[in-house]
RNA sequence: UCCCGAGUAGCGCAGCGGUAGCGCAGGUGACUGUUAAUCACUUGGUCGUAGGUUCGAAUCCCACCUCGGGAGCCA
């Protein structure tokens, strides 16, 4: 058993940096390859995640366990290395760890170890989530997320907005938002039936909750709540949708990022969405350089001039009816026809932002017809104040609208849509006493990591992805 | 859910009616301050599942399952 001094610890990413040079330290990590020299010493390539690089250990063949076990600790090993920064003779790395001693804490047998040295493909990588954020690009999946949901916080924090926790089960049985998971801890075999309906009515009344739950598809109705009592506010967190949707742009478990703004209207709400956004990409840029350049190496070669193009660029701004009246125009032959009146399709949004402008646009006034209840009406009350960001390459990536503050006009169009007022007593509350003028909007989380890695599927920027007959891990 | 396409060794793929092949990975050996190392040899597969056609099916037909691309729904 060897058993290594007590040094200061140093993470992979420290260690590549010469400022080290010199130091004695203590590092530990995976290895991702092992190569043998009969010059008298073996290298490991080390990484514990900190960075898409990993280090060099060089490792003498005096160690004491080196024909032993060294020999034999190959890619997907834990180890942990004593030893000293030196400046790399090598080319390929500045710098490189010199091992004075090596200990192996977990072995991995090369044969049954399904990741490789060479690439895989992600549908393989699907089948063994659990392992393959082990992976480089997985691992630079995973800080440029982190990073990302970090801008948003950072973001919102900065401006004073107050994040707010909204529920995860929730008791309306329509958000306004596709189908949802029901939540229950009724016996299936055998549930419990409403007395005298002949067609068995479930009766969630005996229900853990005492009337039939779900999982919320959106926490906006709750987030106006508190944005009403604390101005500006925003929510972070999962939401579902039950949909049976098989693309690479849906997930049945994602994660939502919605702010909500008192004393705001529909040109305060694209005009934070616009920086939001920006800030974002600003971030990634500046703090994930490592991994953006793997993405544009690797992936998708445009992301980076992508990024720094939006960045730097405004948003175009056009209406809905302006919108048809340019698809209108194009001479673009679509597989939809373009009517005013219907809700715009993919090829649709896809040809203004990645043909006609060639960067974000934001498309607002929609007709009343395609869009949620909660949506203020327009004077010309065939419009509601509603907003869609649109990205090239992801499509929809914002939605949001300014909220309908009256009263009597949102009950209207609560019956519209074939929603009973007295369930949503609490959400006209809101209007009943002190309505102010208000608006928000949702930003889907992985699909912003899509769009700043290039990843062409969602599955691949959430570690355990929930999509219709998948939930293995 | 609809329309395409694909399921052959651990991974990536070829074979498309006549007794299963290549590259990589794994193993053994050689060589080397190496860096997706290189070279030689080598282990490994009831060809997604279940039916059918045929003397004979990985190959043709049918159903189902799974995966991928596109569409709808949306974030």
């Amino acid at each position: 058993m060897t058993t290594c001094a007590n040094l200061e610890k140093l993470s992979v990413k420290e260690s590549l940096k010469a400022e080290h040079i010199g130091k004695k330290v203590k590092l530990s990590g995976w290895v991702r390859t092992r190569r043998d020299s009969k010059a008298g010493f073996s290298f490991f390539e080390l990484n514990d995640g900190s960075s898409m690089k990993s280090v060099q250990v060089l490792a003498p063949n005096d160690l004491s366990n080196y024909e032993s076990e060294l020999l034999h600790a190959g890619i997907g090993c834990s180890i942990e290395v004593e030893g000293e920064v030196v400046e790399s003779p090598g080319k390929g790395q500045a710098t490189e760890v010199k091992a004075t001693c090596i200990k192996v804490l977990g072995g991995c047998d090369p044969a049954s170890y399904p990741l490789q040295k060479k690439g895989t493909s992600f549908e393989f990588l699907r089948t063994i989530a659990h392992l393959r954020p082990r992976t480089n690009s997985f691992g630079a999946v995973a800080r440029v997320r982190n990073q990302i949901c970090k801008s948003i916080h950072d973001f919102f924090q900065e401006r004073g907005f107050i994040y707010v926790h909204t529920p995860i089960i929730t008791g309306s049985d329509c958000e306004g938002a596709g189908q949802m998971f029901k939540v229950t801890t009724l016996d299936l075999q055998k549930p419990p039936l409403k007395e005298g309906t002949k067609s068995g009515e479930i009766n969630f009344e005996e229900d853990f909750f005492g009337k039939a739950t779900n999982l919320t598809v959106s926490g906006q109705l709750s987030g106006e709540c508190y944005a009403t009592a604390l101005t500006n506010i925003y929510t972070f967190g999962p939401t579902f949708r039950a949909e049976n949707s098989n693309t690479s742009r849906h997930l049945a478990e994602f994660w939502m990022v919605e702010p909500e703004m008192s004393f705001c209207n529909l040109e305060g709400n694209m005009e934070v969405a616009e920086d939001f956004l920006k800030r974002i990409f600003r971030d990634v840029l500046n703090n994930c350089e490592e991994d953006m350049k793997f993405f544009a190496e690797r992936i998708d070669k445009t992301v980076l001039e992508r990024l720094t193009h939006i960045v730097e660029s405004d948003f175009v701004r056009l209406s809905y009816t302006e919108a048809v009246d340019k698809l209108l125009k194009s001479g673009q032959k679509f597989e939809f026809p373009v009517e005013w009146g219907i809700d715009l399709q993919s090829e649709h949004e896809r040809y203004l932002t990645e043909q006609v402008f060639k960067k974000p646009v934001i498309v607002y006034d929609y007709p009343r017809g395609i869009k949620a209840f909660y949506m203020k009406l327009n004077e010309d009350e065939k419009t509601v104040r509603a907003m869609d960001v649109l990205v090239p390459g992801v499509g929809e990536i914002i939605g949001g609208s300014q909220r309908e503050e009256r009263l009597e006009v949102l009950e209207t169009r609560m019956k519209e849509s074939g929603l009973n007022p007295e369930e949503y007593w609490w959400y006209l509350d809101l209007r009943r006493y002190g309505t102010v003028p208000h608006a928000g909007f949702g930003l889907g989380l992985e699909r912003t990591v899509q769009f700043v890695t290039g990843m062409a599927n969602i599955r691949d920027v959430i570690p355990f992805p929930r999509t219709p007959k998948s939930a293995e891990f």
